[in-house]
DNA sequence: GTTGTAGGAGTACGTAGTACGCCTACAACG
DNA sequence: CGTTGTAGGCGTACTACGTACTCCTACAAC
């Protein structure tokens, strides 16, 4: 029948251990520091022992990805009224993100392929659809809720008017660019988690809007 | 006093003809393709060359963003209705780096030192000015847009819903993401356009909401 | 023990960015 | 029109990356 002859050696690594250290080099060394000999060093194994867990660098960057979305609690809160539920997935991701600012660069590039992100994205979808978003509304209301969601953790972490990018710009010769001097300025009395929160509160709003008519 | 004694050799390029070329690398081979020795290919000068204009790749990366931003116009549309210049300026982003989507990626890391996107963000400010947002709220609510146009635009190039991602996902294994691949089927009848207009109205909507009160 | 499979390590190759040094073209001066 | 100083242009070469390939070895079933 089947020629069980021989039973492989057993794995050394899970892809689980290869994502924790891939992300304590990026964590230690940025997103630079992050090169599969690097890695290799982490687990105190040889570079190439890698390749028997990741066919490339690409998929060891999504397991790196994977491994910082999969920490986000993605039942639907759905015992609350649904901006609140919105708000408080929307904070879990920030949240899970803020811990590791180096994988952000990365998140576009992998965000399509992650198990994680394709579960938060049902859950808000279930928040939205039980407070009776249905059709191409729901496809608008998540897309862009999605793409806040991405763009906002990205301004903070590569700093606009939050963060290294405030000071920058306040810097700016103010004739030239009078209102943007000005906002960074009034920027410093705005805390990110309000920044963020506040942007998505006035997406909510929006969206309150269109299940009202 | 200035002892003026020899003027150099005038340079043989300029910045802006370098931005075309590595544009033109970077639409024809995409980002990958997007190496000084191919820049250096297509001006037909030597990859070394390159350096007597940028400091490093990076720079180079920034002068093509920059060449693709400064083409979007930045006067504020001050003569329509305040949501209508916000809509017109995020559709003159959009569409500008919609010409060159290779660039997207490079968006977010070159936007800080962006001269284009600091003109288009003293435009946005001088629109919402003019409707009345001051202090904190104007923090946000430009915050809040630009996240969004920043986090939009990634996800129509990198496809979510929109693009090849949509088929990945209506292919999900339904009864893990019902509402995904559910809302992935209605994507298809909404187009990019609209999905970013769409998410636009949301927010400006919501801004209403804060003039209102 | 024997055997088949796959793990682990090391070597080596191609390509990227870029430091460095030589030669040369040019503008200002005599 | 020759001289001269500066910077441009080019080529070479170094380093680090990703990764293909080849050996050797450890293990589980017989």
């Amino acid at each position: 029948m089947y020629a069980v002859k021989a039973m492989p050696r057993p794995r050394s690594l899970t892809p689980a251990r290869l994502a924790d250290a891939a992300l304590a080099v990026l964590d230690r060394d940025g997103l630079a520091g992050l090169t599969m000999r690097a890695v290799g060093a982490q687990l105190g194994t040889s570079t190439m022992g890698l390749y028997r867990y990741v066919a490339d660098r690409d998929e060891l960057e999504a397991l790196v990805v994977e491994r910082v979305l999969d920490r986000v609690d993605t039942r639907p809160p759905l015992d609350v009224p649904w901006p609140d539920g919105v708000r408080e997935l929307a904070g879990r991701v920030r949240h899970a993100v803020g811990a590791h600012p180096a994988v952000v660069p990365l998140l576009p590039a992998h965000r399509h392929r992650s198990p994680a992100i394709l579960r938060w994205g049902e859950a808000v979808l279930a928040v939205l659809t039980r407070a009776g978003f249905t059709g191409t509304g729901r496809v608008v209301a998540f897309r862009a809720l999605l793409g806040y969601v991405v763009g906002a953790i990205q301004m903070e972490h590569l700093g606009a008017l939050a963060g290294p990018g405030t000071a920058a710009i306040a810097a700016l010769p103010r004739d030239e660019f009078p209102l943007l001097a000005e906002t960074a300025r009034d920027a410093g009395a705005v805390g990110p988690e309000d920044e963020f929160g506040g942007g998505l509160d006035l997406l909510l709003d929006g969206l309150a809007r269109r299940l009202d008519t």
